[in-house]
RNA sequence: GCCGGAGUGGCGGAAUGGCAGACGCGCUGGAUUCAAAAUCCAGUUAGAGUAACAUCUAGUGCGGGUUCGACCCCCGCCUCCGGUACCA
């Protein structure tokens, strides 16, 4: 055979892996060990593959061959996250139907990996928008409408963890005896609100650009993710998923997964909690008050428990009711050990509480403000005005800990849509506070003192015995007039002070304290918060899975607020059929334009049921696709129970980082509510998580590389990659270029350079010159040299340490190594190379495949065991070892490998070049480590 | 701002306490060739030094520290990349 052909080569295997179904995946082989491997499935678009994709494919198909070669059951499946806007923008512009545009980009996708040499099972194959695949997300969805959260039930899984808080059948919620008492259909609104899937009336953002409205993650910086368009507020009625509700669970369980630990911070940061404590502020009424100083001798209880706070404690009022009283705004804070400090509160523009306690003398300013922050975008409210505005209600509310009157302010600075919409303000101690204060003169009150100041206090008091009421920091002054003066906002832990009883407790135990004196007086609650909200899940376009749900209508045909779930049997819901797919221009769903047919019923008991027309987002199908490739054909489950028990959970799992926070946490809230359920039965989906690095662009003249874009020319395409080097070429260059997790630039000469190494280990083997397949000449049927076997050994350790690391740049390199030494070898042992070609087998398969059969191996080497070495063979009779001086390199001597310290040292003294770094020194030390180094200490 | 990650030759990168720069690219020289491509061999951190070797000095973003010994560990900065942004 004549040179290095990789076309013939490539195609000649890919087909007979094909015909021979290479790498169909049996369920539940008991003899072998299970390993799931998981690649992020890519969304089929219309520009085909990037270079991006087959990075993190190739790393999971080494691992995929690596792992059969060493007789695993190897689960590795690919799909297709096929819902989406494209294909619907698509139909918009040319009325092509989405089906068919995603169908077409689904062919070539599936092309592109083809050509690849992937070693998926294609039989598992399946698309998010296949019926038979919606038909059981809308399955899912309709688990999580059917179950409510119980946060207090204890419970055991079966994953044998005992838990706090579980995901019950909404039949199992227990019905206040009041609500029952009213009626069937109180019960089912009751129900409703406390179902895992609910509908809210909440202000959304709807995004005019796109057509829909985008869940809070989606937006950046005020515009849509996709496409930039800018993003409005406005409330409509829209699906919730209450992921808020497995906060703790999401954040806690992330533990003992194998991810990195930036991805786990990421996610735990995204979930925000926080432990903190409600306390409620009694509004001032406007004239006598007798509320206010009923409250004021409430207040001074408090107070007064705080005296005996040490000797224990008398409840004296009702507890902490569940919510607040009319005339109370209830705040969350992190810091109730600051509440002395409160010098004002703010009410979000949107709070219920803003027209009662406003005076009519504030009514206008207030009418005004909360309708410009209501016509801001988040953008507006966020990002560019970072300075601080608001309005002053005229209203005022009585800190309870020291019964002080408090102005209530409204600020869009406070959000409505995190703790309670209102906050206690300590300008002292909150940066955002402190602003505040600055810009409209409140004052600011120190009630925490670091402990750098403490320490300077005590010291000046020493000296001059004069300033000693620990009042160490006002608003003002500078530090050139008082030395004691504290820098404010500060924000940290320290001590307290200005704060009656509790003066010098240390921050924590201040808090613990107080929060148990606020709660023994029915004032205050700890409290739990998340920045995690729910998940808004519906969207108002055509290509997404249609909800299962119907509205019941009234005589009139308006919707009575109730809803009923398709049952089980009647799914999938299909899209209804559509010519027309331009957007309606308003919030109005696309669906909601289609025929009376599949918008309407009666069901059988006479009601009349109108259809859910919104759709569900993208997210929904990628939550729970690693489920369905394990059973992707059964049709009377989402998936065999058995075959969940054998597969799961995904053992590695390999993506683009860009999924680090939302596609993680929808799907591991989705499992998690499976889980409860009992459908699942590991906690988590994803045990092991690697994101790999982007790829950028070919650096430009300056050595400076930008990210893969259309609009900067920059693409490199796979196929012409593979045109031009062949898709072993492809995958080793990728695997090459750097380690898996970093990002990289492309550079075309790289894959030159590993294209070579592919023709020298070809040379390496075959005879280039012959005119037929003939192994080269100096490959001998012999037995390897020492030297060699020693090599082969060698190789053998590091690339199989190398793949278990997932180093695969450094695995290439060694193999490199190797043939860089075989190919000047005279003799060739047929042995080595065999084994050789075993480790090449799962970056290169394609030649691995050919020079195999080459070598006289007639049968594919997918399933050939992986070579082992032996550690005996990897000990070298000699070593060269380094001499040190002062640790600095000064000789190098060859000691016998096993030579001890004292050998070492007594060779090193033999060394010449030592002998004269050693004239005229005092030697102090000598530090000899057996086989590393020696080091002499001199003076 | 806050939270992560990373800074090593001309370039991608290797070495996680013990010979800095493996492997590859690029470059230089040589072999082969009528010539080229391809291939093979040698060299390639900088500076000093030598006829040539030898040898010496400096060197892993910057400044300190720990250690017999630091790219690696600790402290303080700088730069770049990613995430996040009024979450009380």
């Amino acid at each position: 055979m004549p040179r290095y052909d990789f076309k013939p080569v490539e195609s000649r295997w890919q087909q007979y892996w094909d015909e021979n179904q290479t790498f169909r995946t049996e369920d539940a082989v008991s003899e072998k060990k299970k390993l799931y491997v998981l690649d992020m499935f890519p969304y089929p678009s219309g520009s085909g593959l990037h270079v991006g994709h087959p990075e993190g494919y190739t790393a999971t198909d080494i691992v995929c061959r690596y792992s059969r070669m060493n007789g695993l059951n190897v689960l590795h499946p690919m799909g297709w996250d096929a819902f989406g806007l494209p294909a619907e923008e698509h139909a918009v512009k040319t009325g092509t139907h989405p089906r068919e545009t995603t169908n077409q980009n689904i062919a070539t996708f599936k092309r592109q990996l083809k050509m690849l040499g992937f070693s998926y099972d294609w039989e598992r194959e399946l698309a998010t928008t296949d019926p038979d695949y919606y038909r059981w997300t809308q399955w899912i969805f309709l688990q999580i409408f059917d179950t409510w959260y119980d946060s207090e039930y204890e419970w055991t899984g079966p994953d044998g963890v005992k838990r706090t808080g579980k995901g019950r059948p909404i039949s199992e919620l227990p019905i206040p005896s009041e609500v029952k008492s009213s009626g069937t259909e109180a019960v089912r609104r009751y129900q409703d609100k406390h179902r895992l899937a609910y509908v809210s009336d909440a202000p959304v953002n709807w995004c005019p650009g796109l057509g829909t409205v985008l869940a809070n993650e989606e937006i950046i910086d005020g515009k849509s993710e996709r496409g930039g368009h800018p993003v409005v507020r406005m409330p409509l009625k829209q699906w919730m998923l209450r992921i808020t509700a497995y906060g703790d669970r999401l954040a806690n369980e992330l533990d003992p997964l194998t991810w990195s630990e930036a991805i786990k911070l990421m996610q735990r940061n995204w979930i925000g909690r926080s432990v903190g404590a409600e306390v409620d502020f009694k509004i001032v009424g406007d004239s006598a008050s007798g509320g206010a100083s009923a409250f004021r001798d409430q207040a001074q209880a408090v107070t007064l428990n705080a005296e005996n706070a040490h000797g224990g404690l008398t409840p004296n009022r009702s507890p902490f009711p569940k919510e607040p009283a009319a005339d109370t705004i209830r705040v969350y804070t992190t810091r109730p050990d600051t509440l002395f400090g409160v010098t004002y509160m703010v009410l979000a523009p949107e709070h219920p509480l803003v027209d009662k306690i406003t005076t009519p003398e504030q009514k206008a300013a207030v009418d005004e403000y909360r309708t410009k922050a209501s016509l801001k975008s988040d953008l507006d409210r966020t990002d560019l005005a970072k300075d601080k505005t608001g309005v002053f209600t005229g209203g005022y509310a009585i800190n309870p800990v020291n019964g002080e009157k408090v102005p209530v302010w409204i600020a869009d600075y406070v959000l409505i849509s995190y703790g309670t919409g209102a906050i206690m303000a300590v300008p002292g101690h909150d940066e955002r506070d402190y602003e505040f204060a600055k810009t409209f003169g409140i004052p600011i009150i120190c009630v925490v003192q670091s402990e750098a100041c403490l320490t300077r206090s005590r010291e000046v008091a020493k000296e001059s015995q004069a300033d000693s009421d620990g009042t160490l920091c006002d608003s003002a002054p500078s530090r050139e007039t008082n030395p004691l003066e504290q820098e404010l906002p500060f924000t940290e832990a320290g001590t307290a002070v200005n704060s009656g009883k509790y003066d010098g407790l240390p921050t924590a135990d201040f808090k613990a304290q107080i929060t148990k004196d606020l709660e023994a007086a029915g004032l205050g609650k700890e409290a739990v918060n998340y920045r995690l909200r729910d998940w808004l899940f519906s969207r108002q376009r055509y290509w997404g899975e249609p909800f299962p749900i119907w509205h019941e209508l009234d005589v009139d045909g308006n919707p009575t607020g109730l809803m009923r779930a398709d049952t089980a049997e009647s799914l999938p819901v299909l899209h209804p059929h559509m010519e027309d797919f331009k957007p309606t221009g308003t919030p109005e769903p696309m669906l909601a334009k289609a025929t009376p047919e599949w918008l309407f019923k009666t069901d059988t008991d006479g009601v009349k049921l109108k259809r859910e027309t919104n759709s569900m987002p993208q997210w929904a199908g990628s939550c729970w696709y690693y489920l369905r490739f394990c059973d992707n054909k059964n049709s009377t489950n989402f998936i065999d129970p058995a075959k969940e028990k054998y597969w799961l959970p995904v053992d590695l799992y390999i993506g683009g980082a860009e999924h680090a926070v939302l596609h993680l946490l929808y799907s591991r809230f989705w499992h998690k509510v499976l889980f409860d359920r009992g459908h699942v039965s590991t906690p988590e989906p994803f045990q092991k998580l690697v994101n790999q690095g982007m790829i950028l662009g070919e650096p430009d003249e300056n050595g400076k590389a930008e990210k893969m874009s259309k609009s900067r020319g920059n693409v490199i395409n796979p196929d012409e990659v593979v045109k031009d080097y062949g898709a072993d070429s492809l995958r080793l260059y990728e695997m090459f270029m750097g380690p898996l997790e970093q990002t990289k630039p492309w550079q075309m000469s790289g894959v030159e350079g590993v294209y070579r190494f592919l023709g020298r280990v070809w040379r390496m083997i075959v005879d280039e010159r012959a005119e037929t397949v003939k192994l080269a000449d100096a490959v001998v049927d012999a037995a390897p040299s020492d030297e060699q076997l020693r090599v082969l050994h060698k190789t053998i350790k590091a690339v199989t340490d190398d793949i278990d690391r997932l180093s695969f740049n450094t695995a290439i390199s060694r193999m490199m190594e190797f043939s860089n030494f075989m190919s000047s070898q005279e003799a060739r042992p047929k042995l080595v190379l065999s084994q050789f070609v075993q480790l090449l087998s799962p970056f290169a398969p394609h030649i691995a495949e050919e020079l195999w059969n080459v070598l006289g191996h007639p049968n594919t080497l997918a399933y050939e065991p992986w070579p082992t070495y032996d550690p005996a063979l990897l000990v070298e009779d000699s070593v060269e070892v380094p001499v040190q001086f002062n640790g600095k390199l000064r000789s190098k001597i060859v000691v016998p490998a096993n030579s001890d310290a004292a050998a070492l040292e007594a060779a090193a003294r033999a060394d010449e070049q030592v002998q004269k770094n050693l004239e005229g020194k005092t030697v102090v030390k000598v530090v000899a480590v057996p086989g590393r180094m020696v080091n002499f200490v001199v003076k």
